[in-house]
RNA sequence: GGAGGGGUACCGAAGUGGCCGUAACGGGGUCGACUCGAAAUCGACUUGGCGGUGCGAGCCGCCACGUGGGUUCGAAUCCCACCCCCUCCGCCA
């Protein structure tokens, strides 16, 4: 959400953004609203104080055992003038606050402008695909000749969009989320977390997936619970309604969750395998900081995200989503791509964004600041590190034997007894 | 699921219709005094949001005692609904 005060100062700038981003949202009305809002608010405001001091007098007059039935009498009117103002706001107030949750975060002017996914701008590419001297197979070839993928049977546990793991797979899988966590925890200085893994909605209004975007989520029947669609959703939470102390700053937070996500609007998109599933594992990273650090923390978190694929010897590329691509509570996204062999292309494993303080408003996530002991709002920052069934894939089908096997990176290897290869049983 | 207790500021806690929301009292914190320094002691300060105004430090007003309604000239206090926490019982990994 952005700060009322900027956009009925900003105008321009808002609609400007608006274009940039492609959205179909319209300022239209708004500076009207606004202005009838405050106007109100200022008439009912001054009624307030006369009832106030008349109240505080009638308070008096009695305790001095004086007559006070006139002014009470007077008042009486007064009341109902309140009561008929307040009846107007709540209807202005509403109609401000559907402005304000539907416009999406001003992206930064360094995010390339475009109108779709063809516009992002790679900004970094990292090793070779290798080069195969056998017809590559897809994951799920490689993971049900191996007997470690079965679509089928998860299928007829859950349905479409679900898979299930098994023996050398789970182990695989579980070991990419024990490695990763390590090296969030060990090297880079993340807490690690484990939230639960339903959130209410207040959570989800904070972080900005609610009100506009609830067709993406599982909702528990009857309930006010959300299946988390990622751990952004319960880790950035952990300090809604919260004034943290400045030097505090930044939280480094890191957690594994499943991730749950209705995935409707997405029909015959990626059908086939792990890669677009109702429910995957993730690790993800989690930033609080001060709002003239979160630049340079989004670039040291995307490069946090870079280290596991690089140490899986993953070939990938780090792009700059442009303007129209950009989420919408984001300022700045990088997503990692991975290399997929039997796609020929790269896929997206990871997605690290700045929100600046379009969350934290929201989240009312704020701090004390040491020099002038005021409040402000922190900034916040998220990015997946990573996507663990997308690894798996990438995995898989980069480390693919012609006997059908494949090669399980030399650092995982602690973590899965000494395995160094997926073999046939 | 049943019974009971509770939610007030950074923490604990008092307050049961007006003199109580920069909210008693205790603790904590910050600054200052004393001290060579520290402890102890003494003093001052220490909630957040919104609106208005000013170039600005600021000033004026409004709102908030878990949340939302209601009663009243006036609500932390009375009434209704809901949420959360704690204790005991039942069930349970």
């Amino acid at each position: 959400m952005l700060d009322v005060k900027f956009v009925r100062e900003n105008i321009p700038a808002v609609e400007e953004a608006l274009r940039r981003r492609r959205s179909a949202v319209s300022l239209e009305g708004f500076v009207d609203i606004d202005r009838k809002r405050r106007e109100l608010m200022a008439k009912t405001e001054v009624l307030r104080a006369e009832r106030n001091t008349a109240s505080e007098e009638i308070g008096r007059l009695r305790r001095e055992k004086k007559d006070a039935s006139a002014l009470m009498e007077k008042m009486k009117d007064v009341a109902a003038r309140i009561k008929e103002m307040e009846t107007g706001l709540p209807e202005l107030e509403r109609q401000m606050e559907e402005f304000l949750l539907n416009i999406p975060n001003v992206p930064d002017s360094s995010v390339p402008d475009g109108s779709g996914e063809e516009d992002n701008a790679v900004v970094r590419t990292w090793g070779t695909p290798a080069t195969y001297s056998f017809p590559v197979k897809d994951h799920v070839d490689i993971g049900e000749d191996l007997d470690i993928l079965d679509f089928e049977r998860a299928a007829k546990i859950a349905g479409g969009r679900f898979c299930l793991s098994k023996g050398a797979g789970a182990l695989l899988e579980r070991a990419l989320i024990n490695f990763m966590l390590d090296v969030h925890t060990r090297e880079h200085g993340y807490t690690e977390m484990l939230p639960p893994f339903m959130a209410n909605s207040a959570s989800f209004f904070g972080t900005g997936q609610l009100p506009k975007f609830e067709e993406d989520l599982f909702r528990v029947a009857g309930t006010d619970y959300f299946l988390v669609p990622t751990a952004e959703v319960p880790v950035t939470n952990i300090v809604r309604d919260e004034i943290l102390p400045g030097d505090s700053l930044p939280l480094k937070m890191t957690a594994y969750t499943p991730c749950f996500r209705a995935e409707a609007g997405s029909y015959g998109k990626d059908v086939r395998g792990m890669i677009r599933q109702h429910q995957f594992n993730k690790v993800e990273l989690v930033k609080i900081c001060r709002p003239e650090d979160s630049w340079a923390e989004l670039e040291s978190l995307t490069a946090d995200a870079e280290v596991i694929l690089r140490r899986l010897g993953l070939p990938y590329r780090a792009v700059a989503l442009c303007t129209a691509d950009l989420g919408f509570s984001s300022a700045k996204t990088y997503d990692l791509e991975v290399w997929l062999p039997s796609q020929n292309r790269y896929r997206e494993i990871s997605s690290c964004s700045n929100f600046t303080d379009f969350q934290a408003r929201r989240a009312k996530i704020r701090y004390r600041d040491g020099a002038s002991g005021k409040t402000r709002l922190a900034h916040t920052l998220n990015g997946s590190a990573l996507a663990a069934g997308r690894t798996v894939v990438a995995i898989l089908e980069n480390f693919q034997q012609e006997d059908g096997s494949v090669v399980i990176p030399e650092v995982l290897r602690p973590y899965m007894n000494g395995m160094e290869r997926i073999s046939k049983r």
